[in-house]
DNA sequence: CCCTTTAGTGATAATGGTTCTCATGAAGAT
DNA sequence: ATCTTCATGAGAACCATTATCACTAAAGGG
């Protein structure tokens, strides 16, 4: 342990599995949904490990969190560079989108009130084509 | 009860004391906090009081609510009409928002992907200016 | 004003997602 | 190989929310 230490957090056979997971899907899922996943493709693991290295790769922008309207947590791996989402409330389909302008516009509405440090929360749900 | 039945809810003194206690504050506060200040204030109710009414209050759009970081339902009342929050991480401080293009921005970007009864999720979580 | 009907109330139990605990196991360094 | 330290995981703890259900009290007709 080095006063230039670098070391990541360790590889174990748990991590790689929940970002393996994590690699093959493009819907929102919860911790609980990716323990069962996991848990049924033959991968034993704890569900406190789920929790925490969700989190982790959530922390490190590695994978997207939002809060579903019930408030649970659910998790997705997302393309790089900030975005929302459009979900479907009844499969769970989703669709990235990219506001042009929204991003310049809310730095102005929090600047206009004296607020620093924005950070928002948008997210769009409705019904997909084929569940309508 | 007749076939014209226009009831509403009944007028009772714990609906009273809700519905007066969101009046009286400007920031979101959960369900906890509002049962805590009731209590506190002299005003007998119960929990699960307190939970429905604010349900039934949000509900018919007397209220505002949302989701905090953690997951929580936060209440607000707020003025008549669509609108979104920014909010201090801080101190709870809450501004009301319009965007004026907003609404339409995603109405478009919904059909656009094929989705329809668009509902949207848009909150501003910032510091404000006395706690930068 | 009294009675009946029925929605509202509330103490408590149940639920369920998330976090904590801590003994055990494994990664990485020497 | 050994040692240090972080990661793991089974289960308990936590806590917001919801359900239960016996009791209370609005509302409305008599």
């Amino acid at each position: 342990m080095t006063s230039t230490d670098t070391a990541g957090p360790r590889r174990t056979r748990q991590r790689a599995a929940v970002s393996a997971a994590m690699g093959r899907n493009g819907e929102f899922r919860t911790a609980q949904e990716i323990h069962a996943a996991l848990r049924d493709s033959g991968d034993s693991i704890g569900l406190a490990t789920v929790y925490r290295t969700l989190a982790q790769l959530a922390e490190a922008h590695e994978i997207d969190c939002i809060r579903t309207p019930d408030g649970q947590a659910a998790y997705r791996r997302c393309s790089s560079g900030h975005h929302h989402h459009l979900i479907c409330r009844n499969c769970g389909r989703t669709v990235e989108i990219s506001p042009p302008a929204f991003e310049a516009w809310a730095d102005q509405i929090a600047s206009e009130n004296g607020f620093t440090q924005i950070d928002h929360e948008l997210e769009l749900f409705g019904r997909c084509a084929a569940c309508s």
